[in-house]
DNA sequence: CTAAAGTTTCAATAATTTTTGAAACTTTAG
DNA sequence: CTAAAGTTTCAAAAATTATTGAAACTTTAG
């Protein structure tokens, strides 16, 4: 496979995968372009690329920032903005786990706790309590792990994945 | 608060999450109902409850009995078919993550294989060899940790998450 | 076999999400 | 200060995804 076509195929399936993980897709395909650039692209290059409008690749590294995965750069001599992608996939993986945990598994936490204080004690209150119950602890312990995961060390968390 | 509030914020709660996490919003309440009801629900109770069409619901169980975590019974001396949803949280994440992995990781880690042998010294499919030998590589690794979660013991992974 | 009960399908519609593009805004060079 | 270059915003349009509801289909009791 010839490297134009290689990267296009990647950038799709890049997007797709993103996509049924509930991330746009064309943050996704910015994203892909970035990682697999040697140097910071403008937006300009980023839309000729994925044939995207400017309002369009505007939003999305704007979202992509936000997600402390892309970065702002300024090219000495030159006016316009320049945008790179974290390198380094377990950096990458860090950051996004950092940022589902924060936004995703403790307002899931918050809900669960409001939830589980429920009055009364009929069959189905004892069961949606344990449940609930099951639930929250199963939440905590996966934002522990992710809180871990996301401060861990690349070669610490290498070797405890190779043990499993 | 009072059950019936509970309830209602929790499978309000769960569809929430379950979008932002590339799952129907039906398809997550028609669970959360599911996992928190004493007893295998008809079709008919899930749309009265959650007043959806049938036509929705019919679609949305059969993609949850896709994902293995809600099976159809049928009550003696009952002609309507009943549903019930795996209650144990451990096994329904095991479930999960089976299934993602199997949808999600399997068919990226393909790509990913098909695009690392590009051809071409350029700086550009240098560069584009790395990340994605990177990616591979990290892919591998999830592919793995999830095989294992998958099939291991809930004590065992209990305890490894324990000493993180 | 027949009819009632129940389930599934799917084209049409509705709702939601994404994308566009042009106007407004900001920054900078001269 | 002015104008050119660049960036951001956001209402409207397009695209995508979810939902409905009624017809077709299947199963079962009698």
């Amino acid at each position: 496979m010839n490297y134009s076509e290689a990267k296009n195929k990647f950038i799709e399936a890049w997007g797709t995968l993103c996509s049924s993980w509930g991330i746009n897709k064309a943050m996704a395909q910015i994203h892909a372009l970035l990682l697999t650039a040697t140097e910071p692209l403008s937006a300009d290059e980023i839309m000729e690329q994925l044939q995207m409008s400017r309002g369009n690749v505007n939003m999305n590294l704007r979202a992509l920032i936000g997600w402390g995965i892309v970065a702002r750069e300024r090219k000495i001599g030159e006016r316009k903005e320049f945008f790179s992608a974290t390198k380094d996939i377990w950096e990458l993986a860090r950051q996004v786990s950092r940022e589902r945990r924060r936004r995703e598994i403790e307002p899931l936490i918050r809900v669960l706790d409001e939830v589980k204080k429920v009055e009364g004690k009929s069959e189905e209150a004892k069961e949606f309590e344990k449940v609930i119950g099951e639930l929250s602890n199963f939440s905590a312990k996966v934002d522990g792990a992710l809180d871990k995961f996301s401060k861990s060390d690349k070669n610490w968390f290498f070797k405890l994945l190779m043990k499993l």
